[in-house]
DNA sequence: GTCTATAAACAGATAGAC
DNA sequence: GTCTATCTGTTTATAGAC
């Protein structure tokens, strides 16, 4: 709220956004942190008193880099194809740019629950309202019916699966860096018009 | 080779892996690893060494436990429809009964790439063989052209991802455990569905 | 093979000088 | 605010008795 935070807390604060996201917690070292921020190991703990404490402003700071665009999209008033197609490229996009993000939020998910999952609680309307949307369309005859879940968890699943999976993915096909790179470009086509194929209502 | 193992050696591979599996490599504990055992710390080193070595015997297994019978499914002489219908039913009753492997999978390659991913490299020619499968069925007015790359992307993403970010679903959507075991066997037929419909040829 | 006891290294956190 | 030095608890790994 002041504006402007000291410049040696931000720059913590991105060395270990960099450490954690890409070791996980467990496997962070506050070593590293300070060795990537430039300073040494005491000054984190004079700025965050515990690895604890600043892996909860980091996570938090994630989240916030994740979900609310995302959100805001679902919630805009636009129609479900077009949704399909701007959370696509968006997603895609926005993990291109944060490439460690994903498999690093549902780790530490996975493995603290009950501590992170509060989180999310507050989405349960959203998906009511993405539902009536479904109801709507299917009525006007654009759409065949679908749960709202099943729609969303496809849309996700699709966007964030090539993040978590890279390494495998690259492996498994043969992939360079570059032609991963291609590819991901290609499903921001390919995955809207999956989707949309798949419950656009035949004349 | 022998036929059968020591006791004990399964009994610690047992425990290592429910431990391994569920706190990844970096948050698992040599102690916690003897207590599931029920034996000591000593006998998990007398029987694999270190905590690396273990843990590679771990991986391997899982690694087994995950791949070969996806791709002997994809390999399998049935028709692209028939392929995804198998994968995606097999691929959700296994995760239904080991939940954690997803997440600790991608995790550890993601975490560790250039010692692990070795493992995947072999699978590429198997590619070729869909992609030839794929031409012949266009060729044959069944489906529209789609990359092997991008069908086997979205069949994988699509059965994995729910168990990757479960509690992050279960959350927005705000269901229990009952309800999202019956949300994954929803999926069982969602899935082949969605990527049916989007490439099957229209008459 | 299995145990107890302990060594050796590491990692988070603090004290205290500047 | 920032540093060096150090304490404390933890964790992997080994020694050695049985």
């Amino acid at each position: 709220m002041t504006g402007i935070d000291s410049n040696t807390e931000q720059i913590i604060m991105k060395a270990a956004r960099r450490v954690f996201t890409n070791k996980g917690f467990d496997g962070a070292r506050m070593q590293e942190i300070a060795d990537v921020a430039g300073i040494n190991k005491a000054l984190l703990h004079y700025y965050f008193r515990s690895k604890d404490k600043l892996f909860e402003a980091i996570f938090k700071e994630v989240l916030n880099t994740v979900f609310p665009k995302i959100i805001a999209v679902l919630m805009s008033p636009l129609t479900l194809f077009e949704k399909i197609e701007k959370v696509s490229f968006n997603y895609i996009e926005m993990l291109k740019q944060n490439p460690d993000l994903a498999i690093f939020v549902f780790h530490e998910i996975s493995r603290n629950p009950e501590r992170l999952v509060g989180n999310f609680k507050n989405v349960g309307a959203d998906f009511k309202i993405i539902q009536t949307q479904i109801t709507k369309e299917v009525e006007a005859g654009i759409i065949v019916p679908i749960k709202a879940e099943h729609l969303i968890a496809n849309l996700i699943s699709l966007c964030v699966f090539p993040f978590i999976a890279r390494p495998v993915l690259m492996g498994m096909a043969g992939m360079d860096q570059a032609e991963y790179d291609r590819f991901l470009e290609e499903r921001k086509q390919i995955i809207p018009h999956t989707l949309i194929t798949a419950i656009k209502k035949q004349k």
